[in-house]
RNA sequence: GGUCCCGUAGCUCAGUGGAUAGAGCAACUGCCUUCUAAGCAGUCGGUCGCAGGUUCGAAUCCUGCCGGGAUCACCA
């Protein structure tokens, strides 16, 4: 039941009848009522002041007085300014709790019913390990992806995986030269950060390979040569790195070579790339398992780039491309404010974007989804904007329902995140940071010593974790957010575990309920509701609403502020009033069946977050 | 320079047309012989970047300005 749908039809019955106006109801300006204020349910009757010409407290006035005399269910009202503040009846949010408790999908609805979506979520490179940037892209992706099964679509996660290219023949390249034989196995090193290792390897031992160049005769004739007026050495050959490597460096035309021999599929270097890649997933998985994220299929660069060129060479022979003087293949998006494209380089090679376009193609043949959402850093904004034009040209028939969930970088309080300064906050690192701390804390709060110990190290990991992602996922996802360590394993305050703490406090009630059987049928006749209990059950009737507008928005702050709220009312209510040992027993049954229903709440939405829940901490 | 995003308490963030702008952290003060104190209650803290405009009503919408950032590669 929809307490503010009963009040827009029965508002509008009240002005036809009162006023003889038929307003829509779906117009009318409904909202819970400010806290401070009594009431449940707030009319603002500014905006009808014109159509019925009167002031708005006299209007509020009349319909006051009309609806309570005609619905049992509305019990009082009082009206500010133009405000009319209702409140409903003891009975109807009875009611309302007895509907909540028969519905074990509370906070599901139908609106996406029959649609299928693709989402994709985490494009690690192959060379490096997963750091906090991934986690936030994770999180948001993984509680997206449950909040749109909770519209009732049907959903696919997948990833994209950039495996190829310069940047892992580097660490094939250290690997091989400076390898001697180590692999993860015998070194004991998680695969991703193993093959990280010698990325680092690469990029060092080139940079000592530049530096004793840049004493060479050749680096000074370089640089008389090419310095701008008034360039320092040190700037010069800061920017001149990359000409660097492509044309002088040893170890630069030895990576280039060995992309060279990956193109042309020569087997050693493929079966090399393999082999570094394999150990690389290996250790994605465990980082993803450790999260509880999962995907349904994962799209690799190597398997997608020569579509993509097809589908290019398609669109040039439909004219929606045209070919330069050079020979490369390009696009003229003027139009549409995004200037010229390039597609295909002049010898044929495909770009970041050519892959794109072959990867979205290739999803649509496995799941013929008709949505597709990518969840990537607002860096990309520009990308993304190219893409979902290309591939509206291009016909591909899930065009006009591609959406781009772009979320901002995650900083220190530092600054940004610099890996040649050794900034970056390893995803592994932290993971094992937050549990460590929840362990720490439980360890001097004391209180797990009767559980085992395989037992008080599960409630340290699910608290610890939800520190983390609850602290990643409260905040806007368009906004860049600075990460705090310190305060992403915080346990009080607005955080994961003080959502659970609510949970667990009513987990020991039930458990209560249980053993000493106790009966909840009394509480069909309680009247006297208590403003913290009418607070809980509003957080309630909002909840499904919430859910939606998190969804629709791809926003789970949304989410994460309500869940809060809620266990923040229910912590309030618990230290107001006696639950268990409430002296009336219609009050107790009542109180326990709505801690129940607010547990179930809380469990769902956090689930819907990626949090599990403890039954104790 | 073009385009886009951001600017709210000391810090991290909610609030995007409604009432006296809210939380958490930090600082300080109370509350555990009673259902888990990872809790509750309270004090302190604001020219919502600035200036105009629209509106019965603006942190929220519009315009201009100031400050910060992203992007505008035949890199990914």
């Amino acid at each position: 039941m929809d307490m503010v749908s009963f009040l827009r039809r029965a508002i509008a019955g009240a002005i036809s009848e009162k006023f003889d106006r038929e307003l829509p109801a779906e117009k009318l300006q409904i909202m819970p009522t400010r806290t401070d204020f009594e009431g449940d349910f707030t009319l603002v009757t500014f905006p009808l002041a014109s159509a019925l010409s009167k002031a708005p407290p006299q209007i509020a006035e009349e319909i006051g007085a009309f609806l309570i005399e005609k619905y049992p269910e509305v019990s009082a009202f009082n009206v500010v300014k133009g405000f009319l503040n209702l409140s409903l009846s003891a009975n109807f949010w009875l009611r309302f709790l007895e509907e909540v408790e028969q519905k074990d999908d509370w906070g599901s609805n139908s609106r996406g019913e029959g649609q299928k979506l693709v989402i994709e979520y985490c494009s690690p490179n192959t060379n490096k390990p997963l750091h906090l940037g991934h986690l936030r892209n994770m999180l948001l992706g993984a509680s997206c992806a449950l909040l749109q099964e909770e519209l009732g679509k049907k959903v696919w996660r997948v990833q994209v995986i950039n495996d190829r290219g310069i940047a892992i023949c580097k660490s094939m390249l250290a690997w091989q030269l400076f390898g001697k034989g180590e692999t993860p196995e015998n070194t004991g090193i998680k695969g991703d950060h193993f093959v990280g290792k010698w990325y680092v390897a690469f990029e060092k031992q080139f940079m000592a390979e530049y530096e004793a160049w840049q004493a060479s005769e050749e680096a000074r004739a370089v640089f008389a040569e090419r310095r701008k007026k008034d360039q320092t050495e040190k700037d010069f050959f800061k920017v001149f790195k990359n000409e660097y490597f492509n044309t002088y460096s040893q170890l630069g035309r030895q990576a280039r070579e060995m992309l060279l021999r990956w193109e042309q599929g020569e087997p050693d270097t493929r079966a090399l790339w393999a082999q570094m890649n394999g150990w690389v997933y290996a250790g994605f998985e465990e980082t993803f398992e450790k999260l509880g994220i999962s995907f349904d299929k994962n799209y690799y660069e190597s398997d997608t780039y020569l579509l993509g060129r097809e589908m290019v060479e398609k669109g040039l022979e439909k004219g929606l491309f045209f070919k330069a003087e050079d020979g490369s293949v390009q696009v003229d998006l003027e139009d549409v404010g995004l200037g010229t494209k390039v597609l295909l380089r002049g010898d044929g090679t495909t770009l970041y974007i050519t892959q794109d376009l072959g990867t979205a193609h290739l999803r649509y043949e496995d799941f013929a989804m008709d949505e597709m959402t990518y969840v990537v850093a607002d860096e990309q904004n520009y990308h993304f904007k190219v893409l979902f034009e290309l591939l509206k040209r291009l016909g591909e028939p899930y065009a006009d329902k591609l959406y781009h969930l772009s979320y901002g970088m995650v900083e220190l309080p530092e600054g940004k995140m610099k890996s040649r300064e050794g900034t970056v906050v390893d995803a592994d690192d932290l993971i094992a940071e937050v549990i460590a701390e929840a362990r720490k804390n439980a360890e001097e709060r004391g209180g797990q010593d009767e559980l085992p110990p395989e037992q008080r190290e599960e409630i340290n990991r699910k608290v610890g974790l939800a520190a983390l992602k609850f602290y990643l996922l409260k905040v806007n996802p368009a906004k860049w957010m600075t990460f705090n360590p310190a305060e992403s394993v915080d346990l009080q305050g607005q955080t994961g575990p003080y959502v659970q703490y609510a949970y667990v406090r009513i987990r020991g009630l039930e458990r209560r309920i249980q053993k000493e059987g106790i009966s909840l049928s009394e509480s069909v006749n309680y009247e006297a509701l208590h403003p913290s209990e009418r607070a809980l059950l509003m957080g309630l009737h909002q909840f499904p609403s919430v859910v939606e507008q998190a969804a629709l928005e791809y926003d789970p702050s949304h989410l994460a502020s309500h869940l809060y709220q809620l266990a923040k009312t229910f912590n309030k209510m618990w230290h107001e009033l006696p639950i268990f040992s409430a002296g009336d027993v219609v009050a107790r049954a009542f109180r326990l069946r709505l801690a129940r229903v607010v547990g179930r709440t809380l469990h769902r939405g956090m689930a819907l977050l990626g949090i599990e829940m403890p039954e104790r901490m």
